[in-house]
RNA sequence: GCGAAAGUGGCGGAACUGGCAGACGCGCUGGACUUAGGAUCCAGUGGCCCUCAAGCCGUGCGGGUUCGAGUCCCGCCUUUCGCACCA
């Protein structure tokens, strides 16, 4: 007999898709398309079976739609800057691009080990100034718009990496890269003008049916909107008034003091004459230094400033403070604070001995509290609160509080009803080398001149020194830094600064369907077609920031003109990391960032992916026990890997890696290998005569499998996709002695369904069975609703465990059956065929109407 | 603290709208073939009871709804994941 040899098999059919351009796909071709997109890699070299799911997922998907009948395409390219290259040409002399490139060969190599079928005709690779100029250009367009600007801001910056961070890649205060914490400073940098966009942002969220909820609730909070209202407080020693903003505005009447943002502008003013005017100085410059994090470890801390506002409806004097805890970022940097209602100023106020006022009781006490007796701050601000002593809104209940205080506010022209939101523009510059050139010049005649389109790409010179030391090496090319100014043809200096990489992969998706294109960022007819993205697969580690700024800068490309989508992705998918002896292997679930440093936790590594030695190419195993692709598809194959990583768990979830489990795939896949050639022998490959019908178990059985197998595509749950394969091969295998020869159609469609899991077994086996072509190209099964029940059934109805009644009817049956009388409390069981169980409605007291499942 | 998800055999996990809990697979036990097997095949495998049959108990804990609850409701406990002075 045949022996199931995958090493075999396995380079052969790769050989054959490859040499068939069998995923190369014609995007003016008609029909359906799907756009079917996993997240482009950081070329960090090898992958380990973690990597493995998320592109095998993907794979799958495609197979499965394909032989839908859908024009599927499948790219894959790479986001090929990043600080991991830098690192390594730093460490090992090797040069970043030539680094990225030996990568992108190694990762090629081992998609193709894993008999995953990208459309390589389309590969980008975003290092390459064929893809960067389109960012530069993309970034002119934006500027020009006034999207893109440079400002003088509080930024992050990681002193471990030596540049700056989005606040999206700061993680509790740490770099989300290496895990160094993270200091504030003030500079001057660029910035996508992200916040212009927060309210499209967070409405679009609405649209996105077939997005996870998780990722769609955390880029809501992570996007803050918050309604509230902007009120000023005047102050009669400024001349001039405060403004604060409120989601609360409703505890107006409460608000017994201000507190400002150390960083606020009218602090100078505030403090002119304030007694101890260098100790309050001293503290503002201390506070400034401190990092967010250190500044919320401090606790509340705060100064008075001397001085007063008015609150415009008590006419009470308010003493103005300054405190940590207000941010100068978000809001106006101001806050009226009610301690009485705001559990943060009730903090501050109990520190401080400030005044308390209680503005807001619970709706069903009728003793009002009193201030000295509170512990906590009352925050309830459903209808179930009620304002108390608070004017015109006495009485009325918060919500509609809330209404009518802010129309009063507009009224009298005190402020306006105000929607703000946490989120912050997004900060692309860093002071890195292996990145996009930002196309920009600075004048000193001309200010900033943007580079004309006509000189793109600004090409990143590929011979600079890599010390590690002394900040951007760019900045020491001569050759690159000086230029003329395009304006007035003077001596200019050029921006040294290089993109923050997700500015590259924040529009890749629409560049796979003009990969090449010289002419034009994309064809926005192609484009148009082809967005959004059908089906997107990645880590959830991108929930915010991946996925933010792409739905982003898609709306940007919008408004722009370049496409007709605000949404580019129409359905996400995010898979879970494989886990391995009990510790999370992060680099497993993080296809695209490659973190060069391991940050180790309680002994074991948390942040951070192992060393790759190009040499060797191989993952330190001893240190992170991670398992290695090559190892598996040497001894199992890769056919094998592929339905085990399927099988494992359902892939939104995290799954541990078992090497006793691989055996279970292994086998199955040498039973059906096995069965098939147990009937080739029988019936040999071609058929002359017409087959034996087989067993009427076995039909059912079909039937009901590309019922549920398809089914279960389309829902993501694989494992029970391959456990009903499974099934049904044990079924085929039971009746293989006897009708060997009545099997031959049945297994034929167990191959094309087994394709997606195992296409290289599947296609050996398809063409040993003297089927023409590939089986990706033949279609998908369709089940016959008729085949996957008896045509009539026998219904049988317990009560009590005595037989109540006894019917043979169709199968189904059209109407519900009425079967037996039962009284309350009788155990009522039905049984079809003897065997499944029926559903039974239960009437009180009087019938049971029996009803097929 | 706030928000979300999840708790089922020795293990990974099944169970569509409430309807034979534990599919499928690993592991384990016994057997076959073998010089041997970590290869392959066959049988068994939630717990209790000496065995069969029968029975009883079983889906984190405590209540409830229902003829019937892993599934629905209420209250706890635990774990994981987000957010965390955002006014």
């Amino acid at each position: 007999m045949t022996q199931y040899q995958p090493q075999e098999i396995e380079p052969k059919w790769q050989r054959a898709w490859a040499e068939a351009k069998a995923a190369v796909v014609d995007l003016r071709a008609a029909g359906t398309r799907f756009y079917m997109l996993n997240m482009f890699p950081y070329p960090s070299g090898d992958l380990h079976v973690g990597h493995g799911r998320n592109y095998i997922l993907g794979d799958v998907l495609y197979r499965f739609f394909r032989m839908q009948g859908r024009v599927a395409l499948n790219p894959m390219g790479w986001d090929a800057f990043g600080l991991p290259a830098e690192n390594a040409a730093i460490k090992r002399g090797i040069h970043p691009r030539q680094w990225t490139l030996g990568n992108i060969e190694r990762m090629k190599r081992q998609f193709e080990r894993w008999g995953i079928l990208y459309d390589w005709s389309k590969e980008l690779a975003s290092c390459e100034p064929e893809y960067y100029r389109w960012n530069q250009w993309l970034f002119l367009q934006l500027y020009e718009k006034g999207l893109a600007y440079r400002g003088k801001a509080p930024v992050n910056w990681c002193p471990q990496d030596q540049t700056v961070l989005a606040n999206e890649q700061v993680i509790d205060g740490r770099c989300e890269r290496c895990g160094a914490e993270v200091v504030q400073r003030e500079l001057e940098q660029w910035f996508l003008k992200i916040t212009d966009y927060a309210d499209r942002l967070d409405a679009g969220l609405d649209d996105l049916a077939e997005w996870p909820e998780k990722v769609k609730l955390m880029q809501r909070n992570w996007i803050g909107r918050s309604v509230g209202a902007d009120i000023e407080f005047p102050v009669p020693s400024l001349g001039r008034p405060i403004r604060v903003f409120t989601t609360r505005p409703d505890t107006v009447f409460g608000a017994t003091f201000m507190v400002l943002a150390p960083e606020h502008p009218e602090v100078a003013a505030l403090i002119a004459d304030h007694p101890d005017r260098a100790a309050v100085g001293r503290w503002i410059a201390e506070i400034r230094n401190q990092s967010a994090l250190e500044r919320q470890e401090a606790g509340k801390e705060g100064r008075f400033t001397g001085k007063f506002a008015v609150n415009p409806f008590t006419k009470q004097e308010i003493p103005i403070w300054l405190g940590n805890f207000v941010l100068m970022q978000y809001g106006t940097g101001a806050i009226m604070s009610v301690p009485a209602h705001d559990q943060r100023d009730f903090e501050f106020a109990k520190q401080y001995g400030l005044d308390i006022r209680i503005v807001i009781q619970p709706g069903d006490s009728d003793a009002p509290a009193s201030a000295a007796e509170l512990e906590e701050a009352f925050t309830v601000k459903d209808a179930s609160a009620v304002i108390i002593d608070s004017g015109l809104i006495t009485g009325l209940p918060v919500p509609e509080a809330i209404e009518r205080i802010s129309d009063e506010i507009e009224r009298l022209g005190l402020g306006k009803k105000t929607i703000r939101y946490r989120l912050r523009d997004w900060l692309i510059s860093r002071q890195r080398y292996w990145g996009t050139p930002i196309p920009m010049i600075y004048c000193d005649r001309c200010g900033l001149v943007p580079v004309p389109e006509s000189d793109l790409p600004v090409q990143l010179p590929l011979d600079v020194p890599f010390t590690g030391r002394e900040g951007n090496p760019l900045a020491k090319h001569e050759a690159f830094v000086n230029v003329k100014c395009p304006q007035c043809g003077g001596a200019a200096r050029r921006e040294t600064d290089t993109m923050d990489t997700f500015v590259d992969s924040s529009w890749y998706y629409a560049r796979f369907i003009s990969a090449g294109d010289a002419s034009q960022i994309f064809d926005s007819k192609l484009v148009n077609r082809w967005l959004p993205v059908d089906q997107y697969i990645g880590g959830i580690e991108h929930a915010i920031l991946h996925l933010l700024y792409a739905r982003f800068i898609c709306r940007a490309m919008h408004d722009l003109g370049l496409l007709r989508h605000e949404e580019p992705f129409r359905r996400l998918f995010n898979q879970a990391m494989i886990t391995k002896e009990g510790y999370r292997d992060p680099s497993s679930h993080n296809a695209w960032v490659a973190l060069d440093e391991v940050e180790w936790r309680e002994g074991k590594p948390y942040r951070g992916s192992v060393e790759l030695t190009p040499e060797v190419g191989k993952m330190s195993k001893s240190r992170f026990n991670v398992v290695a692709p090559d190892e598996l598809i040497e001894r199992y194959g890769a056919d094998t890997q592929r339905v085990y990583t399927l099988f494992i768990a359902p892939p939104e979830k995290e799954a541990a890696w078992s090497d006793e489990g691989v055996i279970g795939a292994y086998r199955f896949l040498g039973r059906v290998w096995h069965l098939g050639h147990q009937i080739l022998e029988t019936v040999g490959a071609p058929v002359s005569s017409p087959a034996p019908k087989p067993p009427a178990a076995v039909l059912r059985k079909l039937h009901q499998t590309i019922d549920a197998v398809t089914r279960r595509f389309e829902r993501f749950e694989f494992n029970t996709a391959v456990s009903a394969l499974m099934e049904l091969s044990n079924v085929l295998g039971e009746h293989a002695a006897e009708h060997a020869a009545a099997l031959r159609e049945s297994y034929l469609v167990l191959v094309q369904m087994l394709h997606p899991f195992a296409p290289h077994m599947t296609e050996e086996l398809w063409s040993a069975f003297g089927e023409k072509g590939f089986v990706l190209t033949s279609s998908w099964p369709v089940a016959d609703a008729a085949l996957m029940r008896e045509e009539t059934v026998t219904i049988v109805v317990q009560v009590n465990g005595k037989l109540r009644g006894q019917i043979e009817v169709p199968n189904p049956p059209a109407e519900e059956v009425v079967m037996a009388e039962v009284k309350k409390n009788e155990r009522v069981q039905g049984w079809v065929a003897g065997k499944e169980v029926v559903r039974t409605i239960y009437v009180p007291g009087k019938l049971v109407n029996v009803v097929v499942r």
